[in-house]
DNA sequence: CTGAAAGCGCTTACAG
DNA sequence: CTGAAAGCGCTTACAG
């Protein structure tokens, strides 16, 4: 835990000032003896001012400006039950939450959502098993009244760690294996594949591969159904498996290239990687679309910094920290879980 | 706050049981009861089992087991007063964190020194004005023991509040006004600059810019002193300042390139912003380093993924965390405020 | 509207 | 080594 404290030579009153680990915080009581009530008054202003006196509440007021009062979170939780924050949980590497804009929007959405009811989010990023664990052991001590978990994978002991302690939890995308004991909030991924794909036919091309994302995530696997919907079972060297960042949408690319050079039409299941995707490409000395469309998933920033802006598929991610939001608050009321599917959308722009 | 439980008609058994929020934590008086000793014997099991016999401290470790018991941590903290949790804090707008790859080790960094002491670590990012509100009022309210301030500006209210609040404070970089208030860790901005401009000449280079960091922060001022040690008061042609951003060095770049064609190097104080000066040069048809070469700052991943790859300046992140972590401890312990600087060093490759 | 009091779940001297 | 007890700073029925 901490270091002691460590003794010096010369002690003295300056020297002790100087050492004093902090001011000591004014409490409810400090506030009360100022404004001359009683504990139970100041706390009742601090709850919203209902039952009490204009003069009263104007005093307590005044007193709590005076002594820079600010509740203690540790007593206040330990009565109510609650500590009103609630972690976001990445379960990814740390480079993914820098690399992918997504993860910054939903984080900036969640954020947004919750600090309008006076929430604070906690971030933490599980990317290692250790991190797993430690951030288990934290969400789970009381921390925490809730967790949103993002990018979840299917083999991560996480999830059923947090059920089975009974923490309310909501799940960006659909949680593989646990889709009836947990809340989620989920883009309509197949559907989007599927809109994206059919656009891709009806544009005239005709071998279309696809880079999809991890086939243990469910945006890895719900688009790659979408794909099936419209062109059914398809050749196997036609489909290969990313894992959402740059780099493995360009070696996708490459390998997807040399395994099927007739290949006219690529769809990505992520921006990021179709950025990377069109390097490769590029290099390969292709133009886009004319020699080999490009369609994508996200309709994020990285779609339209593309070098052809590129056609893909919106995710309503505002819409989708919204909603997680929303079902966490639920959750923690004590709601059983639901599923929210949200729509996604086609953009076309020039990569196809 | 949090939404009323909503009452919904049909009630009954089933209903009541899926509704509860969580099932009852059992408490340390649970653990107690179920090995037969007292709740202070407990209590001390868990705070380092000191003064247990061998059979009271099996009986306690066996009833922990058995009931999943997890200490309370607000009541632990209440009377504690620690929550062993501190927060790092980013003064930056959240894309910062994204595209920067420093953030990223220094947050690993600080994760893992914190850890091996058993304590969490918050990260919150204050990119903007509500959020260093919201972020203040959180930290003071006693959720955490301490702050890491990391890419502070001048003129960022935040650390004056901390300080104000007593709150133990390490800023990384030297927090520009409030040196002598709280601790710091730097890297030796000033002689890594000087390291890099004497190299430039060295090797021929006359006619040397500079992209600076913003000037309202160390990193900033102190890298272009360093460069003004060696070359002497510059012409304002060959001076200005970047954002850090791989954008803004972009800029920055054609900037230089219009104010001062003559130039034949450059000092840019970031790898980010030097991967895009990279990117502005070979645009306006400069080969590196034969038309102009360029020095980066950091050392960082993304000086080895440019084309060339970057001569650089490397600040030992690692040890930056790591020693400030060591400070904060100090600091939540009493000890006052130090401060302490890091070597840096030049790397050559083919940029320069 | 308001105060006195109980209680949230822990830690830590203090006796033994 | 161990238990009984005080106390950390709040909230919330309960009386009045």
């Amino acid at each position: 835990m901490f270091q002691t404290l460590q003794c010096n030579e010369d002690g003295g009153m300056t020297d002790a000032d100087t050492r004093m680990p902090r001011r000591a915080r004014p409490t409810m009581e400090d506030v009360a003896q100022m404004a001359g009530v009683s504990r139970g008054t100041v706390s009742r202003v601090l709850n919203g001012g209902r039952h009490v006196s204009t003069p009263a509440l104007e005093a307590v007021q005044r007193a709590i400006r005076k002594s820079g009062y600010v509740v203690n979170q540790h007593a206040r939780s330990l009565v109510t039950q609650r500590s009103d924050s609630v972690a976001f949980i990445l379960a990814e590497p740390q480079d993914r939450l820098f690399e992918d804009p997504n993860f910054n929007i939903l984080l900036r959405g969640c954020t947004q959502a919750l600090s309008e009811r006076d929430i604070t989010l906690l971030l933490t990023i599980a990317g290692t098993q250790a991190d797993r664990k430690r951030i288990g052991r934290y969400v789970t001590a009381g921390h925490v009244d809730g967790a949103l978990l993002v990018s979840d994978h299917a083999d991560n002991p996480l999830i059923a760690e947090l059920l089975n302690r009974g923490l309310p939890v909501v799940a960006c995308g659909r949680p593989l294996g646990h889709e009836r004991e947990v809340s989620y909030v989920a883009a309509d991924d197949r559907d989007g594949a599927r809109q994206m794909v059919t656009y891709l036919r009806s544009r005239g091309y005709r071998t279309i591969g696809t880079i999809t994302g991890p086939l243990d995530t469910s945006g890895g696997v719900d688009r790659l159904a979408g794909y099936r919907d419209v062109l059914g079972e398809p050749d196997p060297r036609l489909v290969i498996a990313g894992d959402y960042t740059r780099a493995s949408g360009e070696e996708a690319m490459d390998q997807l290239l040399r395994q099927a050079p007739d290949l006219d039409a690529v769809f990505v299941c992520s921006d990021l990687m179709a950025a990377g995707a069109i390097v490769a490409l590029q290099r390969a000395g292709k133009r886009i679309p004319d020699d080999v469309a490009v369609g994508g998933f996200d309709d994020s920033a990285v779609a339209t910094a593309a070098m052809p802006r590129l056609t893909t598929v919106r995710q309503p991610l505002s819409r989708i920290s919204g909603e997680m939001v929303r079902l966490l608050l639920a959750a923690i009321t004590g709601d059983p879980p639901s599923a929210v599917i949200l729509p996604t959308n086609l953009v076309t722009r020039e990569s196809a």
